[in-house]
DNA sequence: GTAGATTCTAGAGTCGGCTCTAAGTCAAAC
DNA sequence: GTTTGACTTAGAGCCGACTCTAGAATCTAC
């Protein structure tokens, strides 16, 4: 597979995929073909999969490529491996609850937009009491 | 309250304080003191709240500005405000979607590896289908 | 009244993650 | 045989979001 069709089946660009490959991200360098084009594998492309929803989920380039070494470097690490996953899982539970905060926020202003719209016009844009508790009344609608 | 205090109950630092004033993200400039030093009131600690929820859920600082200057401009514009945060909701639900995929491919690797761990060590790395569905057998363990 | 912490402004610097450019190689189509 | 287009490298550029610096003014405590 060259370059233009890893592209296409992953979404990334070309020069983002040749990005990924000096920065270390990819499992093992991929194979060249005639001119010094890259082959990609099938497996290289799986590999690219996991990395790139490892990257949807936030984890720093350098945790991939840590991840990646790690896996490259073969077996009798694995405690290690598991160690990176749980650690960015924890991230990625942490940022799920984070989201539902936001969306609870997001959620309680467009009903108020959305009921506002309809009915009158004398409410101020207030905002939620999000570090003391000191709630003074005149904040919240 | 001083900058200071602020930043102490936001959690930002008092230069991302500063940046964000001039951003243009408080709903109304600061009001300054004797000295010209910066004195917040509780709503700008209020809409800060708000402005860091909308930062953590990726929103960009130039739509955070943009509703901003919306709530400021004062009534007339609700429905431009709910498309706003509509528009964001749809995006974080996007997001937590992504986030929800993310993990299950790390829970996935976790077990993985906690499974390895205990019993066996011939298995070797492997990576989700991702993109196509031509499974191939030999990359998911 | 003086030392040390806090604040001010304007502007420069940093960092992560791409994104693009330039100059060149190569294969296939015409 | 030349043009077109996909590929190569090394390296520069860009963007968002901070983060820090310098030099001056001002508060707080003793």
């Amino acid at each position: 597979m060259s370059i233009g069709q890893v592209a296409e089946r992953t979404g990334l660009s070309v020069h983002t995929l040749r990005f990924y490959e000096r920065e270390g991200l990819l499992a093992q360098p991929v194979r060249r073909g005639s001119a010094g084009h890259r082959v990609y594998s099938e497996d290289d492309v799986d590999w690219l999969g996991v990395c790139i929803r490892l990257r949807a989920s936030g984890m720093p380039l350098t945790d991939i490529r840590r991840y990646t070494e790690l896996v490259r470097a073969g077996q009798g690490n694995e405690a290690e491996r598991l160690a990176v996953l749980r650690e960015h899982r924890e991230r990625v539970l942490a940022q799920m609850h984070e989201l539902d905060e936001c969306l609870k926020l997001i959620t309680h202003k467009v009903a108020l937009y959305e009921g506002r719209l309809g009915l009158r016009d004398d409410v101020v844009e207030c905002a939620q009491p999000a570090f003391n508790g000191a709630s003074r009344g005149r904040a919240a609608p």
